[in-house]
Formats: structure tokens, C-alpha cells, sequence
DNA sequence: AAGTGGATCAACCGCTGTGGT
DNA sequence: AACCACAGCGGTTGATCCACT
């Protein structure tokens, strides 16, 4: 034993105060606390070292006798069948050692103590800390889900507005062409009476100091206009950015249990029916 | 071969309950 | 009722063992 090693070697054992021995029992000790309750029985402690010669205090020599002496201890590992019954009562009773021992004949609660601490407290600490740690996990993923949705929305809501706001562009152009569009063909028609009659006026000139298109953009579209491509099809496109709407995403695993394919469906959907919303009014 | 860290276990400590005076 | 001694319990400590690096 560890303790009689030491109390050779290291001089454990005989730490004393108030004159009680503390420390590793010898084999001399262990022989009189036996001699002691063969011819006395247990119990009446404090008597021990009077009676037998032990400088040893009664709680020392219980404790000896109880998880030590006791000739009906049984020695060895724990059985399977006892980690059962250890499992079952501590789950019943709780850290109840004593109450645990007396459902296993020869086995000390000191020793069920030792035995479960080693073998089930770390367990049950990893379990505790495991589902910590996975409970973390979905709520700073919902955090995420959460922050990525109104990121979303915000990004919607952006977006709807630009495409609110070319729209009204597009439309007050539109408008805008549409009138030069009456304009020129006036013109025109003015000028094809004209060039029947008399000088043709410079259409061009008449046109700059009408209505000529400023810009690159209207006077391409106004070169359209005059080729005679009269059907405007300058539906613009929806502008929207698929990368900010998909960027970042939150992969819902652990949502609504396997809850990805949920998820990804319901936003599927979402986005799909957003992205119509975005561009129906093009269409 | 040496160092390291977890497992094991005997023993101690402090507290509480109980019974006797 | 109050005090005291003892028994018992659960938590903790600390040394060794042992497997792994």
C-alpha cells in the first residue's frame, strides 16, 4: 500500500497532534484495532486508544476499520453490475454514499465515492458541458440568423427603394421621350411638308433648340427614336445583388432539430417570392 | 529515458444528527 | 432545555500508479 511506503520512507504517519497519530496506518496498528474488535465489537471508538494502545483518535480508528479492516469488505473492481445499481441509486438519491453502500454488501461509500467521482463525475461534466457549449452555439447562431435577417430586410428595403426610385426615373423618362417622341415626329412631319413646298429648315437645329437630347444616353435614345425603332424596350433590370442577399447565410443546422433543409426551403421560397416582388413591376 | 497528466485510493476535515446526562 | 460526546456523512486532499508523449 501507498501509505505504508510512505510511512516507512517518507515518515508519514507520524504527524502527531494532541498526541493522535495522523497519516498511513502501519500493519502494527491495523493488527490492534483488530485484536480490539474481535474481543470488543465495534463502536465505542474513542476508547480505542485507551483499550488498545493505538494513538489514534475514534474517528481515525472507524474510519480504518470501516473502509479498510472490515473482514466482509470485498476487495476488487466494481462489477458492471454494481456500476448499474452505483448509477441507478445516485440518480435516485444523489451524493447519499452511505445510503448507496448498504444496496452493496462489501462495498464502502468511501469507496462508491471514489468510484463514481472518477468514472462519472467527468462524464457528467463533459455531458453538462457539451450541452453548454451546444446551447451557446444555437443561440449565437440565432443572434446571427437574426442580425442576418434584418441585414436582409435592410438590404431589401434598400434595394426596393432604388428600384422604386429608377422606376419613377425610368417612367418620368419615359414620359419625357415619349412627349420629344411627338415632337420630332411633328417636326418631321412639318419638315417632310415643307420639303414638298419650299427650303427645308434644318430639323436638326430645330430639334437642338427644342428638345435635343442633352445627355449621351437620350441622344442615343433619340437616334432610336428617329430611326423609327418607336417600341421602347428599355425595360431596365432589376439590380438586384443575389451576393449581399445570399452572402453570409446562416447554415441552420440545429434549427427546428436537422432544420437546414427546413429552413433553406422556407427561405427558398422567401427569396424567390421577393426577387418577384422586386422585379414583377418590370415585367 | 524522462516528463506529464489523469486515475486511483486511503485518509483527513468539517459539519450534522443523535442520544445521554 | 441545554450541553456534551460520539457516530456518521459528504467533501476534499495528497501521494502513488500508470499510460502516454
Amino acid at each position: 500500500m501507498y501509505w505504508g511506503v510512505m510511512a516507512g520512507h517518507m515518515g508519514w504517519g507520524i504527524i502527531e497532534e494532541e498526541g493522535w497519530r495522523k497519516g498511513p496506518w502501519t500493519a502494527e496498528e491495523d493488527r490492534l484495532l483488530i485484536e480490539y474488535v474481535r474481543l470488543h465489537g465495534e463502536g465505542r471508538w474513542n476508547s480505542v486508544a485507551r483499550l488498545a494502545g493505538l494513538k489514534r483518535n475514534g474517528k481515525s480508528c472507524r474510519l480504518r476499520w470501516v473502509n479498510y479492516l472490515r473482514p466482509d469488505l470485498k476487495r476488487g473492481q466494481i462489477t458492471p453490475h454494481e456500476e448499474s445499481i452505483i448509477l441507478e441509486l445516485h440518480a435516485r438519491w444523489g451524493n447519499r454514499w452511505s445510503t448507496i453502500a448498504r444496496s452493496l454488501p462489501g462495498r464502502t461509500d468511501n469507496e462508491i465515492k471514489n468510484y463514481w467521482r472518477t468514472h462519472f463525475k467527468k462524464k457528467q461534466a463533459k455531458v453538462a458541458s457539451d450541452a453548454s457549449e451546444k446551447a451557446k452555439a444555437r443561440l449565437l447562431k440565432r443572434q446571427q440568423f437574426h442580425q442576418q435577417q434584418q441585414l436582409h430586410h435592410h438590404h431589401q428595403q434598400q434595394q426596393l427603394q432604388q428600384q422604386q426610385q429608377q422606376q419613377q426615373q425610368q417612367q418620368q423618362q419615359l414620359q419625357l421621350n415619349q412627349m420629344d417622341l411627338k415632337r420630332i415626329m411633328a417636326l418631321l412631319d412639318e419638315n417632310e411638308h415643307n420639303k414638298s413646298a419650299q427650303s427645308v429648315p434644318p430639323v436638326r437645329q430645330e430639334i437642338s433648340s427644342a428638345a435635343f437630347p442633352q445627355t449621351a444616353d437620350e441622344q442615343s435614345l433619340f437616334y432610336s427614336m428617329l430611326n423609327v425603332h418607336n417600341n421602347v424596350s428599355a425595360v431596365p433590370e432589376a439590380p438586384v445583388n443575389e451576393d449581399i442577399l445570399w452572402d453570409g447565410l446562416w447554415n441552420l443546422d440545429d434549427f427546428h432539430g436537422n432544420g437546414t433543409t427546413n429552413f433553406n426551403a422556407t427561405y427558398s421560397t422567401t427569396k424567390a417570392s421577393s426577387l418577384h416582388n422586386l422585379v414583377a413591376p418590370f415585367c
